[in-house]
DNA sequence: TAGAACCTATGGGTTACCCATAGGTCAAGG
DNA sequence: CCTTGACCTATGGGTAACCCATAGGTTCTA
């Protein structure tokens, strides 16, 4: 079958099947004559092995390395244990982090509602948040 | 101030500096010989106010409006209340999807515990995985 | 046989920076 | 005076996982 086949087939879009294939987590035969990409029932189980190790956490370089694993006979599944847990403790910091965020947000939206709207003046651009804790340590990337 | 200090003094790097530069968060007047950036104590306040901004959760392109607006003498400040209040419920949102996927790789490593490594057939890459339901819905992107 | 619908590769965009490179500038010490 | 090291510059590439536009070749269908 072909992109788009392959692709309604495992309900992602051609482009991100073709990324697939571009990264090299699937690799379809090509036609002969055309060139096109051909990709069989087991590309087809790829990719959806693929959706589910997406859906779980991983990234496309990690399940390449899985299949890598795979593809030469070796269990992936020690390494897939390892990622998990090593990846899991990251979420939960991103977690806290996106917490602590949503807390300085919604603190401002509220301590803003007996603030008045300024104009800037030299000195501010807006009182608003000028009237917030300077950034000393925490990061963010929401 | 050239870009160090006003890095030291603001407490990024000399690259953050120097990127903001770039997407006019800071505009910087030129040594008339050698060309180097220089940066006043009014750049310094706007460092501190482009922090305190991210830490809000302002993208670096918002805050550029945000302090063009202040620059053109217009109160950003309904600005900054209706960013603000449209980007929280995003967050929330993020945090239930990141909350999400640390349930599915927690219920992942526990129902693992009693599943044994598996070496790949033709039809299994790793089981581990493929015993997790299809991916029908729910995006990631961690 | 024409047009629609599909395929290809390439390159650029997204976010907020970080890093490497190559080369110009400057302050201090020998 | 000159070297050394610390600083500055601009440019371009990398990050993650795709999306989109372009230009051009192919296949299907009426």
């Amino acid at each position: 079958m072909k992109v788009n086949e392959l692709a309604k087939r495992g309900g992602v879009t051609a482009e991100t099947v073709r990324h697939y294939a571009r990264e090299r987590l699937l690799a379809p035969q090509r036609h002969p004559d055309n060139g096109y990409q051909l990709f069989s029932d087991n590309d087809l189980e790829r990719l959806r092995f693929i959706q589910r190790a997406r859906k779980l956490g991983f990234s496309v370089a990690e399940i390449r390395d899985i299949l890598t694993h795979a593809d030469q006979g070796d269990s992936p599944c020690p390494l897939v244990r390892d990622l998990l847990a090593s990846r899991l403790p990251q979420i939960r910091a991103r977690i806290a982090e996106l917490e602590a965020l949503a807390e300085r947000m919604e603190h401002a939206l509220t301590s803003w509602q007996h603030m008045p709207d300024g104009s800037p003046d030299g000195h501010s651009v807006c009182r608003l948040i000028e009237s917030f804790p300077d950034a000393t340590s925490t990061k963010e990337t929401p």
